[in-house]
DNA sequence: TAGCTTTGATGCTATAAAACATACAGATCA
DNA sequence: TGATCTGTATGTTTTATAGCATCAAAGCTA
């Protein structure tokens, strides 16, 4: 699909939101020396829970969910990555190790930049160090506001704020209503806290609601502000 | 209790722990003019929710909680913070307005450095800046923990983490086992995602399963393994 | 193609925890 | 001193959601 030669670090080096954006030219420069593509398969691991940082990891292409296993192995989805987003780098810069797994929800390319480069380069730049401090400043108030709305909110409420948070993520198709990602009743239901059996009854609620349309894994949003409504009020 | 004299910041920036402990002389002896403190009785805010940044705060002494408002007003506290703490430090790196409420639980002293100098001389400083990124990938992980247990756990398997926590965060009197915080029944509940009832409850349950002795608001921890059990199995 | 596995759908039952209702002790206050 | 309020305690009822069981449809694979 993409290969080191046809990728170029472009993409990445000279996108304003890019982290890399505000390097000196020659880290740039030497960026390029310590960064690596790799071709995933569906459902594949990029990294396990408990295992140790391989290096920045962004994706190129592709969906990936970040879980953690909670209470007898029950999963629950922290946050879903799309493509440019940067995963696992909680537990590099803080040379820790993963506290979650991420698995590619379908056919993905990810580049790796080392441990190394990141460690005694990038951090040593304040713009750089100062990109990562807003990423994991936002990523905190997200986890902190799910903490709230996952243990308050009602079934309902719960699901109709995880379809929102898919429709912000990955948009959607060409239609304007239809998610541009196609999860199994069991992802829905590890990213909003509920068993299987309720995320598929409570889609069919809201289908039969009219507030999305189902048909399989394609998931239609018919009244954005009506799901905004049970999201806010259960 | 202290004031800008007998304080000095000798305290700050001379602890390795410190954030500041690696700025420059310079930087130090800028800080100097930037550095506030002030007094709180029980019960007053330092921050509400929305509010803009007003500086770096560290407690200086007292305890503080830090909390979310859900679901009709409900509280969940995130955090709580004890002597030397950081507070508010997420929204000010990240010019965001606080996304929670600090509030004392006790008399409490805290120093305020000024955002001015946070903004455009401590973040300039890529050592300040490391320290400040492991901070927030600390609570981070933090974060994601609490949001799978709180979920996940039930109710006894919640209240046993919390009583964990705070014995980890405040530490034991003299006796070896009386947590060295008094919180309200409604806090520690609202500390573990339950109601005040079932928090007293099970609070009582805990005591005749003598795992912990209740007087008032001292609680004893009689069996940390046991409880470490619960905290685990429920 | 048939057989097996996975995923989705739906009904029923069990249960954890919320919600509600008192009650009481200790503060606080007029 | 009595009155009111606040925090704690405990019993009862209600309900949201988990847990199970069954079935159908769709996807795989041998």
């Amino acid at each position: 699909m993409y290969n080191n030669t046809d990728f170029g670090i472009k993409d990445i080096v000279d996108n304003p939101k890019s982290l890399f954006y505000l390097l000196t030219p020659e880290e740039k420069e030497e960026l390029q020396h310590h960064i690596s593509l790799s071709n995933y398969r569906r459902n594949e691991f990029i990294f396990k829970e408990g295992d140790k940082p391989t290096g920045l990891i962004i994706l190129i292409d592709g969906k990936v969910k970040i879980y953690k296993e909670g209470v007898g192995g029950r999963e629950q989805i922290i946050r879903m990555a799309k493509p440019l987003g940067v995963i696992g780098y909680r537990a590099l810069v803080s040379s820790d190790n993963h506290i979650a797994s991420a698995l590619t929800l379908e056919e993905s390319v990810i580049c790796t930049i080392s441990t190394e480069f990141i460690m005694n380069r990038a951090l040593k730049n304040s713009d750089f160090s100062f990109k990562i401090i807003q990423k994991l400043a936002r990523e905190l108030a997200f986890s902190n506001g799910r903490m709230v709305t996952l243990t308050q909110k009602h079934i309902r409420g719960r699901l109709a704020e995880s379809l929102i948070l898919l429709k912000d993520k990955y948009g959607v198709e060409n239609d304007g209503t239809t998610l541009r990602v196609y999860l199994s009743r069991e992802d829905i239901a590890n990213l909003s806290n509920m068993t299987t059996s309720n995320a598929i009854r409570t889609l069919s609620t809201f289908a039969s609601e009219r507030l999305i349309a189902i048909d399989g894994r394609k998931i239609k949003v018919l009244d954005a502000n009506r799901l905004d409504r049970v999201s806010k009020l259960g």
